[in-house]
DNA sequence: AAACAAACCTGTGCGC
DNA sequence: TGCGCACAGGTTTGTT
């Protein structure tokens, strides 16, 4: 489900309210979410350590540990986090389970307010990992030894919004190989965060085809590719997202996003482009995934 | 190097 | 109402 802009609200989430706190009790539902190492391993690398900082890249979100180790945590399809009160009813499909501390009771490290009640005054919040698909996963690594724990991320693209992509860099990539755009902007190895809705909008406000060798574009139009990855992408983090019909994607607090009113592509195959109000909306397959387009807008 | 297919799972919506 | 099929925001792996 999330692309980069979920996932950054849900980070954006995570600095709010989880950064600063300390993790207690972890408890392990379905294995397989912790199918990189073990249950077991995810249990002892995060007792009883403190969050230090929530961060992205791409669509992993990547929390430091005071133990010098990191929480990694990848929604793919599915996925959510939540964040509730102890004891508040979980939703199914709940395979992790963090309980934190009541904030205000680490001192020095403590963000919020310190609200000076005696520590367990209070029920602490849970943070919660749920995911019907069960294709998310959950786990501490070194990452000292990243190479070797999370080779992916050693080997992923820049992230546009997190390390920044300028025109030169985006040039040097189109230029360097002979690929359709589509595909391109989906491989996390190329440019990071990217999935299949912002693809296509990122296309249409460019006014490219998917299909668009990327080595065949003018000066301009790669200005055009580099100037609609950052605006639609900026535009909806500001959004808070998109959140489909399902309502698969929700933020750290069960809301959803508003970017689905605002796209002009995806979701729209046989309606009429609200761009150039002439054309129908193609649609077809790139990459084994379903692409609309405006073959009248996009060339 | 790049394109393609299948695989990993569960839920939902649609046609019959 | 019930059933079967297609499809879904992602990524990896193995083949052409």
């Amino acid at each position: 489900m999330p692309e980069l802009p979920e996932v950054e609200t849900v980070r954006r989430g995570l600095d709010r309210l989880v950064v600063g706190r300390r993790v207690g009790r972890v408890e392990v539902g379905r294995e397989r979410v912790v199918r990189r190492t073990s249950p077991e391993a995810l249990i002892h690398g995060l007792t009883g350590t403190t969050i230090l900082a929530a961060n992205r890249r791409g669509k992993y979100l990547l929390l430091p540990l005071d133990s010098g180790d990191e929480l990694m945590v990848h929604l793919r399809m599915s996925g959510q986090l939540l964040v509730a009160r102890a004891g508040t009813p979980r939703p199914a499909h709940t395979h992790v389970v963090m309980h934190l501390d009541p904030a205000g009771e680490q001192p020095g490290v403590g963000r919020g307010k310190q609200r000076g009640g005696q520590p367990g005054d209070q029920p602490g919040d849970e943070v919660w990992f749920v995911d019907p698909r069960t294709f998310g996963e959950v786990v501490v690594f070194d990452p000292g030894n990243v190479a070797v724990e999370l080779p992916e991320l050693a080997a992923m693209g820049p992230d546009p919004i997190s390390e920044g992509l300028s025109l030169a860099q985006l040039r040097g990539i189109v230029r360097s190989r002979s690929r359709q755009l589509k595909p391109m902007l989906l491989d996390q190895h190329v440019i990071a965060g990217i999935g299949n809705i912002y693809a296509d909008e990122i296309l249409h406000r460019a006014r490219l085809r998917p299909g668009r060798l990327s080595d065949s574009l003018s000066p301009a139009a790669e200005r055009r590719l580099h100037s609609a990855i950052h605006e639609i992408l900026g535009e909806a983090i500001m959004a808070g997202g998109s959140t489909l019909g399902d309502a698969q994607y929700l933020d750290l607090f069960g809301d959803n996003g508003s970017y689905q009113d605002d796209h002009k592509v995806y979701g729209r195959g046989g309606e009429r482009c609200l761009t150039c109000a002439t054309s129908w909306l193609r649609t077809t397959q790139y990459a084994q995934r379903t692409t609309v387009y405006c073959a009248n807008c996009q060339r």
